[in-house]
DNA sequence: CTGCATGCAAATAGTTTGCATGACG
DNA sequence: CGTCATGCAAACTATTTGCATGCAG
């Protein structure tokens, strides 16, 4: 087991370590929410989660460490114009998400033909593509009717 | 050609009438430069244009326009978290965007298979989709090199 | 021990808003 | 001429930053 990556969790931790920066209670509350959460949480969702069994903590540690840990490539942001960027902590790599625009949800559909788009476009733009960000809304099962 | 819409700009002081807004001279400065931009400008470089020609003209009535032009649908919003938000009033619509990430021109391919994504999502996903947004970030052949 | 991480508060930047004045229709 | 648009400045909000103190390594 030796080294051995069981989680997301312990694959952040390991690259907080491999830069050389430290572990502190504050941080290892702020990877867990990030590893275990497939809601995609807000800095604020975040925030409150570790108010409550942590309550010494101020929201600059939670943006500060959300930097580092997007540095290092752990987790993807979603930002949002109107303010209220969401984290994937999950698949820290880019993925389309599916938007419910009554409840916010956010979450994670599977789209095969999605690589046909990504192909089409490199071979008829010319642009070396880096990354993108692919994001549908409508309303979900759970709030229509 | 009585009511004929002869461009975008005309499609969009229309659409003011017909609310009954008004047509002030700094209103029609911006429909021209949504209309006639095909650079995505956002509110400084629409701003700055303005100022040109119209020296009397607030960054507040260029702000307070854009969300009347937005409520009519005549122009599409690509909000940035960053805060550089941009604009497209020559296709209100949503459709995707190559955006380079050196010199951030924004340009709109042309992506056919784009239609089989949103149909497969359509199917799989039991949400009833409305709009979309899709960005591919990379560097354009100018940047390259 | 040494320096990086924390918490607090102040600073930032894009956008919005309130209000008195001005001009469209 | 009444009402809505404008310009200014202040308010807002998510985020960032500076600095003194505290704790990880």
């Amino acid at each position: 087991m030796k080294g051995e990556v069981k989680n997301r969790r312990d694959k952040i931790i390991n690259a907080f370590k491999e830069k050389g920066y430290r572990i502190t209670s504050q941080r290892l509350a702020i990877f867990d929410i990030l590893a275990k959460s497939d809601e995609h949480p807000s800095v604020d969702m975040i925030y409150k989660q570790i108010k409550k069994e942590f309550p010494v903590t101020s929201l600059a540690t939670v943006y500060k460490t959300i930097v580092a840990v997007k540095e290092l490539g752990e987790v993807l942001e979603l930002g949002f114009s109107d303010g209220c960027n969401r984290y994937d902590g999950q698949k820290p790599y880019p993925h389309p998400h599916l938007i419910c625009t009554v409840c916010k949800k956010i979450c994670d559909p599977d789209l095969e033909s999605l690589e046909h788009v990504t192909e089409e476009l490199r071979k008829e733009s010319g642009y070396k593509i880096d990354h993108h960000r692919i994001d549908f809304f409508g309303v979900c099962p759970d709030c229509q009717g």
